[in-house]
DNA sequence: ATCTTTCCCACCTAGGTGTGAACC
DNA sequence: ATGGTTCACACCTAGGTGGGAAAG
């Protein structure tokens, strides 16, 4: 997709098997880390803080990876997509549109540090994306993932099976999308602010809140 | 070597080139990294701290590697093995001879994490020996390095030319040696006693002594 | 008494985190 | 004033370090 225009997320979860050239079945299962963790910060909204620095994702990326080929050779990766065209705001302690989204900036394939690796070691510890860091430094040039605040977005996870990186833009990519890992951008965490401006009368939506102790909340108290 | 025999130590570097089975040459060279602490540290015997629950080296060994070659993998590996048959002690600001060695526990050769790699990875930066650890602890089950206190000991590091860490056993390994990367074990520094301690009327070598400038230092302010 | 080891602890470092003040 | 961003900073963690007290 060229500047301006979102990736368009893949809507559902592939987990079909693949037939592979070397007629040997694979039937990759991915399972996310934390749902629990993921599903409660995702019903009240999730957001993602970026800095100039890179920030790491909080909660963190981790899946957990069965169905391969013990000895195939795989490259696993992730990256993050613009959800939709919209600008969005926290107001009266609720995300809400607020126009057209901003041109996104190319996103980068956060190819796993282990890769290429077999199958079998892949599958024997989940596999966490620490090191992807987060920016809104559209001049960074540690390659972190470029976002923009107060937009929406959705990681996605990928596996390819191949030797080697060089081979990667010719393979064929297995998608995987949690949509509870969907979150907002932010420069600063919105959500604790609600606790000094409840008033809704100027919200276009209904007022109806989520009760005050889950609605609360400093985003590490749920850990 | 059987437990209470010290492996011999390989005295000479060995720079020569290798005709590998497939045909090709390699002819590595190596280099050690921070030679002139090591140099510094060697004068005056290099102590080398080992705890119970394990010690990292210092000074740090780390190696520049060329004529590997670009496309070839290798395994990288050190292991210490012990100079002598001697125990040592410090005694008036020196290390003496002080009886036979205790027997050796066996030596576990230290696979450097990244292997197998590329000759064109491992010569593109210095590889370092971080994560290696030494301990006095004979059961220890991390796998560290079991080492006899007031022993001496010299480091190697080997280069196998191997595709597989399974086929390391059958293969040939080059050696490399540096001499002033020798050290005697301890478990406190004792260099820094010899500040209180000068007189020399007991000892059967000559009283002569470096210049007291060069001899009285903390471990690590030569850095 | 001496020598060596063990243990504990304060210190340091590197890196990540939230917060609030300042800025725009 | 508002909304959003930037920055400095205190805090926390994990892990490594030397030194001194105590033990063997």
């Amino acid at each position: 997709a060229a500047l301006g225009r979102p990736h368009p997320p893949v809507p559902s979860q592939s987990f079909t098997s693949l037939q592979t050239e070397e007629g040997l079945d694979d039937d990759p299962k991915v399972n996310l880390d934390s749902k629990k963790l993921w599903t409660e910060f995702h019903k009240m909204g999730t957001e993602m803080v970026i800095t100039k620095s890179g920030r790491r994702m909080f909660p963190a990326f981790k899946v957990r990876v069965d169905g391969l080929l013990e000895t195939a050779k795989y490259i696993l990766l992730m990256d993050i997509v613009a959800v939709d065209d919209c600008r969005y705001k926290f107001h009266n302690s609720r995300w809400v549109v607020a126009g057209k989204a901003d041109p996104e900036m190319p996103k980068r394939m956060y190819i796993h540090p282990e890769s290429p690796s077999k199958g079998e070691q892949w599958m024997s510890k989940p596999v966490a994306f620490h090191k992807l860091k987060l920016t809104n430094n559209i001049s960074d040039k540690h390659g972190f993932t470029i976002l923009n605040s107060m937009h929406k977005y959705q990681p996605r996870f990928h596996i390819v099976r191949a030797n080697d990186i060089m081979k990667l833009p010719y393979s064929t990519f297995q998608t995987y999308v949690f949509p509870e890992t969907e979150f907002i951008a932010v420069t600063a965490y919105q959500n604790e602010k609600g606790k000094v401006d409840l008033d809704c009368a100027d919200s276009d939506d209904s007022c109806e809140q989520p009760s005050t102790s889950d609605l609360f909340y400093s985003p590490r108290e749920l850990v």
